[in-house]
DNA sequence: TCCTCCAATGTCAGAAACTGACATCAACAT
DNA sequence: ATGTTGATGTCAGTTTCTGACATTGGAGGA
């Protein structure tokens, strides 16, 4: 391809994690970012809008998790167990990945900025979802309500997986967190 | 007081909201906000912590309306019960601010920025409901999930009512969206 | 083999957001 | 009178982010 070492983005990656890790979010220039992975700051800019948007990996793929699983739920599946479904799946999509997950959360819980984006990435997601639902058949307003409930029970099960000491079965733990929510809606 | 024109911050918000509808949120430069309100950038940063944070007023006393209405709920209440009161109070927060509201959730949805900034404050409303659920002996994850009810169905209560033309009562309109989330998580 | 095109990157200049340090000055207290 | 205070002004600087244009190794065709 190139004349240039390939791989500019995933060093990107790994460069702004181990930047801010080792001196805080705010503390780390995108200039900093660029230098340590060996490419200018504008290169940065081009992999990435902006600078919070190093450490949100493709949410297209992500999403798809959740929105596929719906989608290959039962036909007679009600809403509900549809998203349950996708709670389950999205589990898998974190396999191997939970000490990973528990630095970037730390990274993230430091910086109201990051959490920022932690939280429109959740409604992105649960707008995903909405519409897997939709195409089901699902009437607007009931999609929208129960994709809700997905990613509440998903990213309080998320939390508590990625503080956890051990590596458990997040998506079980998902479904678990779905049905404690069911309970707090009686 | 001082030898300026009084009310500064409140020709801020003024100044923007006109300046931002009539040309738009990324195309006005906090500047000419300053410049509208007759004084100087600086000021504009004393007052405000960043760009977006004019269009969101004091969330202390928008989130006291929930809280309050959590803790003075009859003791023998359950969380749900606690929070649709909650509900039924901060539909008194807007009466008369149908209008404003319309205005300005046009202005948000118009741009991502000024929707993470919204996300936020949701989450932060729901953590202070989920605080003040502990404070009447909830356990903490029970507090924190019926608090996300309660957010969730006021968000989508607050979606509908401002896209409406009439200016109905936002607090049942909520308390009714919550049965619905209800009956959505059966 | 040679040529052309292209994708990824570099270079540069600049706008706009935001911050720190210090100055000003009416109003108020003493 | 005098001193203190609090809101604002002034100014210089850093950082994020963008647009415009230049560079070049390699892929693919002539």
């Amino acid at each position: 391809m190139g004349r240039w070492e390939p791989g500019a983005r995933e060093r990107l990656v790994a460069a702004a994690a181990e930047l801010f890790l080792d001196r805080g979010y705010e503390a780390t220039t995108v200039a900093e970012i660029a230098a340590r992975a060996g490419v200018t700051e504008r290169t940065y800019f081009r992999h990435f809008s902006d600078k919070r948007e190093v450490l949100f990996g493709d949410p297209e793929a992500y999403n798809h998790v959740f929105t596929d699983a719906v989608a290959a739920a039962p036909a007679d599946a009600k809403p509900l167990d549809a998203v349950a479904e996708a709670l389950r799946a999205a589990g898998g999509f974190f396999v191997g990945r939970h000490r990973y997950a528990g630095v970037r959360q730390r990274i993230i819980d430091a910086n109201p900025e990051l959490q920022e984006r932690e939280q429109i990435k959740r409604l992105h997601l649960t707008e995903a979802i909405a519409a897997a639902l939709r195409a089901r058949g699902v009437a607007d307003a009931t999609s929208r309500l129960t994709a809700e409930l997905g990613t509440v029970a998903f990213s309080h099960a998320f939390s508590r997986w990625v503080t956890a000491d051990d590596d458990s079965d997040l998506g079980a733990l998902a479904v678990d967190v779905l049905a404690e929510l069911r309970a707090a809606a009686r």
